[in-house]
DNA sequence: CTCGAGAATTGATCCGCGTCAATGATCCGA
DNA sequence: TCGGATCATTGACGCGGATCAATTCTCGAG
């Protein structure tokens, strides 16, 4: 066990068997975590730690304190808030390789719930906020990554303010089609054909896209019907024409790789 | 006129007068450049710039680049996207002493227009960059007002994608309501009927709050109706009951200081 | 002052989709 | 294998707010 001081606390961690994790990291190089010196980088491995959270449950509710951030590793993390009256929004959906968590600040406004079963690799916060302020790279990718986001949050917000069900629900199935292919296959190598799952159960769907699951049933048999998919099983689609469904979403540059 | 190198330009600019210009700014303590060492405070003066955009005016369209960044010294600029068939949102509203411009990348996904008459103080982009780069604290700085953005952003996700044209009405009044006594007045010093001017005309609102100029007219009467606020012109209101607006807005935290 | 153009209000109508309800599918523990 | 629970599908209905249209208000030019 080695003990290390980040400013306002100190951590007692194991360095040899955290260092192995990053090593057999899935999503490492997607993360921030590749842009970390080796310094930096031993840092990061040794205050971080796995965590497994079930469908359904909790993270951090809001106006909690999240003294720990992270990356998603597997499955599904949903930001949301709910009112007063029951009704609720999410805000974001958190994939494999993304940033999760409220920095810099001791609370969050939107409670962090894992939508399937859900595997995240989390730091300390205040730890994580020495480290970052004393690595300006590690900041200036943060940065980046904060202001990616927060274009991917402006392009939902004309999806909720102005864009009807249909539309909605097929800038969804693109979104899972352009995350299944980040990998980064070469354009010639596309399928045709590609499957699309539902990561996430019909509620949460609904709740991203500011609808109901009713609709959700509705249009997607409609476009079964219009052969623009076809319903492997109530979870998993092919897509039979993706130019079609990206005309449909009416937000083109998510699909540019199929022309329609 | 003095000569500096911003690593891939020179930029020749008369020192003296701009130097002046960021003592007379008043924003310049809500804006980043008050967070700026003395050198990086003496840079930014020496590459800023002030332009005026009559309401209307395109400043950058969608798919632009964008080669300039800067802060709003009075007016409002709307951010927003146009899909093909004519509809727009509004993603954001920046109003003075917010930070504009699309840093780190070469293109925007929405288009910068000025929603009233209005003055910006710019930088050169490139330059800009640079400064972040050299200067950590400067970055650290946009980085928490990214982050706020972010939320904020979010929270009109929630307005959205589960209120309804009552409650967007009522949040957009606090919202306004709050800018307006961002100058930190003292609690027991709150008026207890504020007045609000709309900056923008109903056109805009309807964009930003994803609803129509005849819903806003409809709902202005409706609450002028039920007492919560007076028409005193078409674009000025005096808030009889703050608290009631808040409770419509069903977003108690947008306005702490009127309790219910 | 008048005139015309753009902005806001007000009224009438209609439709997308939310709501409620019933049925069907899947899964799991007993 | 059965029964209960959870989730998805399908149908019937109604409402909030978009749409279309007419009127009123505002303001700058002449």
């Amino acid at each position: 066990m080695a003990e290390f001081d980040f400013g306002d606390r100190v951590v007692q961690i194991n360095q040899n068997s955290l260092q192995s994790k990053c090593d057999t990291c899935p999503i490492h190089n997607r993360t921030m975590c590749a842009f970390a010196g080796e310094d930096a980088a031993r840092e990061l491995a040794m205050i971080s730690r796995t965590r497994r959270i079930s469908a359904g449950q909790t993270i951090v509710t809001e106006q909690d304190s999240l003294d720990f951030v992270g990356n998603v590793v597997s499955g599904v993390v949903k930001l949301s808030k709910t009112l007063e009256d029951g009704r609720q929004q999410i805000v974001g959906l958190l994939f494999p390789s993304d940033f999760m968590g409220h920095i810099f600040s001791d609370h969050t406004r939107f409670a962090y719930e894992a939508a399937s079963d859900v595997e995240i690799c989390v730091f300390d916060r205040k730890a994580f906020e020495t480290l970052v302020q004393n690595n300006p790279e590690i900041q200036h990718e943060l940065l980046l990554k904060v202001l990616t986001e927060l274009d991917a949050t402006r392009e939902w917000m004309v999806l909720l303010g102005c864009q009807n069900a249909r539309e909605r629900i097929a800038s969804f199935l693109l979104m899972l089609l352009r995350r299944s292919l980040q990998t980064g296959c070469p354009k010639e190598d596309l399928p045709p054909n590609p499957t699309i799952r539902f990561p996430i159960n019909r509620k949460n769907i609904a709740l991203f896209l500011g609808t109901t699951i009713e609709t959700i049933s509705r249009q997607i048999q409609s476009m079964s019907k219009a052969r623009i998919l076809k319903i492997i099983d109530g979870n998993t689609f092919e897509i039979i024409n993706p130019g079609r469904l990206a005309k449909m979403a009416n937000h083109e540059e998510w699909l540019e790789d199929y022309p329609v």
